[in-house]
DNA sequence: TTGTAGGCGTTATCAG
DNA sequence: CTGATAACGCCTACAA
């Protein structure tokens, strides 16, 4: 482990004059000096310990990305496929700003503070965070946070969204003008202030603008695993006041397409089925699955820039971006009007 | 933050004492003074400080998850989806034993250097990694290296893999049963000393041991990415000679079955499919993906307790795990003789 | 049974 | 232009 201090023994100079030519802090350096100082740090493969520089500047340059893990459900953050496709992205764009990542799963606010005490992490990522103790605890964190897909504002809380009302709004508005009457809701539990209250919302809204009234048994509320969605496909196989689902997920939508088919329901001439995401699944699927599309990548690239901004203490006109839908129509949509 | 000198000077000891209390040297403190500490700890909310340890013992209890980009390729580890499901059971595991998990991508070896020092991490972990400069780079590492699923060994690395070969063998050989004799290879590029590869060979033997002979027409090698493999699939599609296709990946399974689909093929009537994962995905494709299976969870746990098992310097029996494969049948075969 | 002191690698302050 | 020196929080000999 070469550190500041071989360099400077290396080049006859003092540990201050290295650190100073390390940061750029050049202007009252001699450039010999500095030369020198760069070619020895390219010879002994000098390497800043950030233990060390954390200890004495407590900034850390560490990051955390967290999953929070309510109750009882074991599953973590990586585990959903449309999750882990922007931590991905995440990564990439911190390391070009010089961050390093920590993946990091906590079950109370306490284990949040410890984590984040450890290793005086300079900053934080959540998704799925609701109106509850644990925001509350992280809006009184001194360093920024950004939510991603949260519908919870805080003047100290950044967010990245999606237009969530909009492709609620999106969806059954396209299956109504498809002629769809009796269009079923499926989602995880709709909490209030979440992603899926947004979509809620939104079909709801659709409905009403269309004068179709809202019932309440065509909302279908499950978990996500493979299992469950398939039940639920077959449920509703069996339901006859029913021509279209909105699902708010492609996972779901696709195990609820399943289920349907092993109920003897063909799609979409049986069912008609929406998705939401564009996950890769939707062109996999049998018939392929028409959805609301998102970005992933790019969410998780802004996210990552507006943690910098933050960072860098620049004034943000407002702390919350909003990416946008749209639809992408593939075959799993009939229309009633043939 | 609160420190260790906090405690100290609240309960009135030295900063030894505590110290020794934390790390549980217990015996030679009194009774009281242990039960002081530990209010006071509990009252002020000591987090011990990582950095600060890390600097003076050199041990930072960071583990690094290694993403080795090669060359053009842009997606990284958690692009995945099949490699996504384990580092959730991965960062449980670690942190079940006082770790931390660090995400990275590395281009170079000398990226990796450069992240190994700056936080002088404990472990690695690494996946895809072949026989070239980059794995001569792991083997002169003196921390502990878990790699999974790869072919290459050495005494100083640790291996956790699946048993690949029968893998290959088992969904060749249960194709044969089948009564196909015309059986397409479809997977990215076989590279020596890689998953790929010993699929690939027990294809082969598979093949050899039922006298059918090898044809390198059949073997098929791309990316994974959807649009690729939905093309391989219209093009097997106008072959005549197939009847069937043996894919080391589910979503490559996939993506081929959408592309024959699209080309007017039924599946299994046409021809037949195997994967290889038993992803969620195989329940929701349509005929559902027979494939074989294997236990990603579990393989992030062992390779975890593995890696344990190095940083306490436990003497192993040997340095390698395979995990085994079994069939599942599902929807995507067809047999020949009926 | 407990305390003192030195040092890990870095940066910042303040002199030269 | 450059160099001591202290400090960050913690651990570990060694002393008492």
């Amino acid at each position: 482990m070469t550190t500041i201090k071989d360099i400077a023994q290396a080049v006859g100079v003092s540990c201050t004059t290295v650190s100073n030519v390390i940061h750029g802090k050049t202007g009252r350096v001699s450039a010999e000096t500095i030369t020198l100082i760069n070619e020895a740090i390219d010879k002994l493969g000098y390497v800043p310990n950030m233990s060390a520089r954390a200890l004495v500047s407590s900034s850390s340059k560490v990051i955390g990305m967290i999953s929070h893990l309510t109750s009882n459900k074991k599953e973590s953050i990586v585990e959903d496929p449309f999750h882990s496709a922007f931590i991905g992205s995440i990564e990439k764009t911190l390391r070009e700003n010089g961050y390093y990542l920590m993946l990091r799963t906590v079950e109370t606010t306490s284990d949040l503070m410890n984590f984040l005490h450890n290793w005086n992490v300079d900053g934080l990522f959540c998704t799925g965070v609701f109106q509850d103790e644990f925001f509350e605890a992280l809006t009184t964190l001194k360093i920024p946070v950004v939510l991603i897909d949260s519908y919870v504002s805080h003047p100290n809380i950044c967010n990245v969204g999606l237009e969530d009302y909009d492709g609620g709004y999106t969806a059954t508005r396209y299956l109504i003008d498809k002629g769809h009457k009796d269009i079923a809701f499926a989602s995880p539990t709709i909490k209030e202030k979440g992603v899926v209250y947004e979509r809620f919302l939104g079909y709801k809204n659709a409905l009403k603008e269309a004068s179709i009234p809202f019932r309440k048994s065509l909302i279908f509320e499950q978990e996500l695993d493979t299992a469950t969605t398939v039940e639920l496909g077959k449920q509703l196989a069996v339901r006859k006041d029913i021509t279209a689902v909105f699902a708010t997920a492609d996972i779901l939508a696709a195990g609820i397409m399943a289920g349907l088919r092993q109920a003897g329901k063909m799609i979409p001439e049986d069912i008609s089925v929406m998705g939401f995401d564009d996950i890769n699944l939707c062109q996999l699927t049998s018939p392929m699955l028409t959805t609301i599309h998102q970005d992933a990548p790019l969410k998780g690239k802004l996210a990552v820039y507006f943690l910098m901004d933050k960072l860098d203490n620049k004034p943000l006109p407002n702390n919350e971006v909003i990416l946008p839908i749209h639809l992408v129509e593939r075959e799993s949509v009939k229309s009633l009007y043939n």
